[in-house]
DNA sequence: TATTGTTATACTCTATAACTATA
DNA sequence: TATAGTTATAGAGTATAACAATA
């Protein structure tokens, strides 16, 4: 190795919290892909979806797809892809026949029901690295940021 | 508007701090290219190799994808980029012909300045919503996440 | 043999437009 | 006319493999 990169100067990089936020999420969601969900075959965005349709049942794909702040066409092949595995189910909505209503199935609320433990089990041991009240805190401000502009005010509507 | 969607449970969705971190890591970035890197025709990645250039004047092409977390083969067209647009300067390197050192060109460097305090400026603005100690607090925190794995010993090396 | 810049390739996300069937 | 699901498409970002020049 003729370069460690070690003696780098990041300058302005690591002032700026963006950046700091942007590295602590890969790291958070590559350690999230790795060490969870390579176990059940999920990602981060089925889990959302799952966990949304198991607590909201009857829910169209345009509205899941709002709640997940995604375009309604970004959720076909996601929910084509769990009905595959059997774990969610198309039904046609009674009051209006465009649309579809979605179900968990049988097995998909055994799955989740697994996935759902391992997943608040992974958030306790990885986040451990903080003391309880920081991780209290750490969440509020996320909060707060995951809806705040750049001029202070907090948005008051979602996208 | 048949749907508002605000009576959405998200069950453990909400309870995971991955998710919030997601969300404010969304919109953050959301909002840096829209009220910052537009006003630029920037990117982070493209600011962030700036900087590096800049702070480390005859870098090759692979040391700074290192630094940046990226493969070597995304930098060239991050570089072409750059380069077409007489920021920065491929060199033949003088100790090793295979390598090319990356500097800035003055207008590069009048460039990144002004782009770097407009972005201390909105870093400053945008994380308003904290008090200074929060945000203090916060960036430790990100800084310890940034590096940590699920069994709570923080990374020795990075990727 | 190993490494640098490069090209090609592929896969995921994301965003947009347009089509059909319904409302 | 407007909306739901769908399809097609295009653009980023990311990852891998391979090649020629050089170490």
């Amino acid at each position: 190795m003729t370069q460690t990169g070690a003696e780098i100067d990041f300058g302005t990089l690591h002032e700026l919290t963006g950046y700091w936020l942007r590295s602590a999420q890969i790291n958070t969601y590559r350690n999230v892909r790795r060490f969870f969900f390579d176990e059940f075959e999920m990602t981060p965005g089925l889990f959302g979806v799952l966990e949304i349709v198991d607590r909201n049942p009857g829910l169209t794909q345009t509205a899941v797809a709002n709640a997940m702040g995604n375009d309604r066409s970004a959720m076909v092949a996601i929910i084509d892809r769990l009905e595959k595995r059997g774990l969610i189910e198309r039904r046609p909505s009674p009051v209006d026949r465009r649309s579809k209503a979605l179900y968990m199935t049988a097995q998909g609320k055994k799955f989740q029901a697994g996935v759902r433990e391992r997943a608040l089990q992974h958030n306790r041991e990885f986040f451990a690295v903080l003391s309880a009240g920081e991780h209290r805190q750490l969440v509020d401000m996320l909060k707060r940021l995951a809806t705040s502009t750049s001029d202070g005010q907090p948005q008051t509507e979602w996208c």
